[in-house]
DNA sequence: GCATATATTGATACGGCGTATCACTAATAA
DNA sequence: TTATTAGTGATACGCCGTATCAATATATGC
C-alpha cells in the first residue's frame, strides 16, 4: 500500500512534468497526500493534511490535476465539490456512482447515457456540448450493512 | 404576455399560501420578476431587478419556490447555480437541454436515463437514491445562426 | 375594528470557497 | 554560476448563500 502510494504520487508528478509543470517540494507533498485518498475529497479537507502549505498552491495543485485529466470533479448530492482521482487506466470521460455513506465510487461504464443523449438530442437538432450526470446512493456493503460507520 | 406573467405570478403566489407561506408585498415583487423570465437567471441577477428589496428576503423565496416545486435548480457548464421555472404542468423530476448560447431550456423527456441508471444499478447492487444530469448545446435556432446575440 | 401571536423582512455580519496580487524563493537552462 | 522563469504563500478580495435579530407586516381571534 505504501509502494502504491508512492508509485501514484510518483506518477502524478510525472504527469505533471510532462505538462511542463516543475517539480517542487510543495507540490510532492500535494500529490503525495492526495495519493493516499482512498475517496473522493474536499479542497479544504486536503488542505487541513498539509500545514505548512498555502491554501493557493493546493488549489492550484488541483487544478492542473483537473486539466491533467488524472483528477476529476465530483459533485455531491449536496452541491459541494469534491476531487476524485482517476483510475489511471481511463482518464477519459466518465461518471460515477457514488456512495453517499462511505464515499466509496465506482466508474459508471456499461451503461450507454451518452449514446442516449445523443439520439434525443439529434432528433431535436440540439447540439450536445457537454453533460453532467452523477449518480448517488448507497454501494452494495453500505446497503447491507448501514449500521457500519462512514 | 402581460396576461400570461400576472397570471403566472398569482400562481406561484397561491402556490406558496398553499404551503402555509404568507402573501406579503416583498413576496409578490419576486414572483413577478420570476413570472416575467423567460429563460433561466441566478440569483443576483434577480436581486438586481428587484432594488428595495432585501437579498435575504430573495433568497428565501428562491429556496420556498424550489420546495414547492415550481423553480428547479440547473447547474450551467460553468457551475454557477441558476433557477428555472417549471412548466406548469410538469413539476416532477426531469432534466434539460440547456443552450448555452441563448439560454433557453427544453425539458428532456422521452429518454429513458433514469430507468438505464436503474439497470446498470441493480446490476451491481448498487442502491440508488438520486442523480444529477445536465446537458449543455446549442438548441436549433442558435445551432442554425450562432451570429444571433444572446 | 382591535389586539395578539407569529411569520416575514432586511440590514448586517458571517462563513465557505476559490482566485488575484505580488514580493520572494526555488527550479531549470545557458 | 548566473540568468530566467515558474512556483510559492501571505494577504486580500469577491461571490454566494445563510444566520442573526430587532423592527414590521400579516393573519387570526375576540
Amino acid at each position: 500500500m505504501r509502494n502504491r502510494n508512492y508509485a501514484l504520487a510518483d506518477q502524478l508528478l510525472e504527469t505533471l512534468e510532462e505538462q511542463g509543470h516543475r517539480d517542487t517540494e510543495p507540490r510532492r507533498k500535494v500529490v503525495a497526500a492526495i495519493a493516499r485518498k482512498n475517496r473522493h475529497f474536499t479542497a479544504e479537507e486536503l488542505r487541513g493534511e498539509l500545514p505548512g502549505i498555502g491554501r493557493a498552491t493546493v488549489y492550484r495543485a488541483l487544478k492542473l490535476l483537473v486539466q491533467a485529466g488524472v483528477l476529476c470533479r465530483v459533485m455531491l448530492a449536496d452541491g459541494a465539490l469534491h476531487y476524485q482521482l482517476n483510475d489511471s487506466s481511463r482518464h477519459g470521460h466518465h461518471h460515477h456512482l457514488l456512495c453517499v455513506h462511505c464515499g466509496e465510487s465506482e466508474d459508471l461504464h456499461g451503461c450507454d447515457i451518452e449514446g442516449q443523449l445523443h439520439r434525443v438530442a439529434a432528433a431535436r437538432q440540439f447540439q450536445l456540448t457537454g453533460h453532467w450526470l452523477e449518480v448517488y446512493g448507497q454501494c452494495r456493503n453500505c446497503a447491507a450493512n448501514p449500521a457500519l460507520p462512514a
